[in-house]
DNA sequence: AACTATTTATAAGA
DNA sequence: TTCTTATAAATAGTT
């Protein structure tokens, strides 16, 4: 919809790409609120640039709820975890949530079996977990990404320093500056993760 | 764009608003596949009907790394949302866990009422939602200290590298060794996550 | 599900 | 970036 049509594959020019993201990205935002409210439902919309920035919008709900929804649904998905085995006695997620949906709507709530919901609340806290589990792994990732930079740092700092030592015993001048490798606080990730509590 | 403009609010006729989420959902999604190609972006649309029903779509990249690179960049947002609030109408986690333990040894499980069951189940999600995200904050807590643990082990890098060259122009001698600060790749952890990836 | 009169989004240009 | 405008695309109401 413009002087003329194009075609929908990568733009090569930067700048014109530039601005179309902009124009469509804002016009992607406003359909998602316009959707949300003409049909009463919850839209959320994550965008990421090509140099990563982020844009983001969600009406209808919270994009925390939304995003939940979403990833309890799917959690099934995530099971590259050897949460798999975890999960293996239960039913999918999905079908749990057609379940509970199907009872809801049915105002039938009353008629359910109190062990059926021992259950089913059971199920549903594995799914949770799974997408809970998943996000720790990944945080765990990012965190020994940064320690190995550290480390490779903390050698160089040795290097440097016996380096020093080695040539200058003569020249023992601003050593006390307290900048020795000992000094840096170790940082380890704690096994004993507080992380984790 | 169609044959009469209407007003962005809810629509009331029941089938009529069915037919116009349908269509607009499918408009929706497609113009997310659409800026995705055009502008080499990833784009993520989750779409939760009033009826519960879910629809999702993304293109560029998979939903959950685009997932993931909204909740790390929101993590603080899990902290505003202030634990404290989030818990205030709840019953304290321990009290909880006792209640369900001594429910469930006592076999009385049928004499439960079923409301008193889904408050319960109310509150257990919640619980675990809390501790979510705490343990979020623990860890982002933890890749900031990394973060800058490493920066000072980068200025003392710079320092010592200076002090080197200033005492030793005359001793020249294996400075090939390539451990000048300048070599280490940087780490930061916000903007352009690897993390994230 | 199709159709089509209109509205809306937007590509190109300024 | 922002605005303008010709044109393409989406869609509201209809069949």
């Amino acid at each position: 919809m413009g002087r003329r049509k194009i075609e929908i594959k990568r733009i090569e020019n930067k700048s014109s790409r530039q601005v179309t993201f902009s124009k469509r990205r804002n016009g992607l935002i406003d359909k998602a609120r316009q959707l949300s409210i003409l049909c009463d439902s919850s839209v959320a919309v994550v965008v990421v640039s090509a140099s990563g920035k982020l844009y983001n919008s969600c009406s209808g709900d919270d994009m925390s709820k939304i995003i939940e929804r979403y990833e309890i649904q799917h959690a099934d998905e995530l099971k590259a975890l050897d949460l798999a085995e975890k999960t293996r006695n239960y039913l999918p997620h999905k079908e749990l949530l057609e379940i509970v949906q199907s009872n809801l709507e049915e105002t039938n709530i009353n008629n359910l079996s109190v062990d059926f919901l021992i259950s089913l609340e059971e199920q549903l806290e594995n799914a949770l977990s799974v997408s809970r589990a998943r996000k720790t792994e990944l945080m765990m990732e990012s965190l020994k990404s940064l320690q190995g930079e550290e480390n490779l740092l903390r050698e160089e700092n040795q290097v440097l320093a016996s380096q020093m030592g080695k040539k200058n015993t003569f020249l023992a001048t601003e050593d006390e500056r307290g900048i020795s490798p000992e000094n840096s606080s170790g940082n380890q990730i704690p096994e004993t993760l507080p992380l984790l509590k």
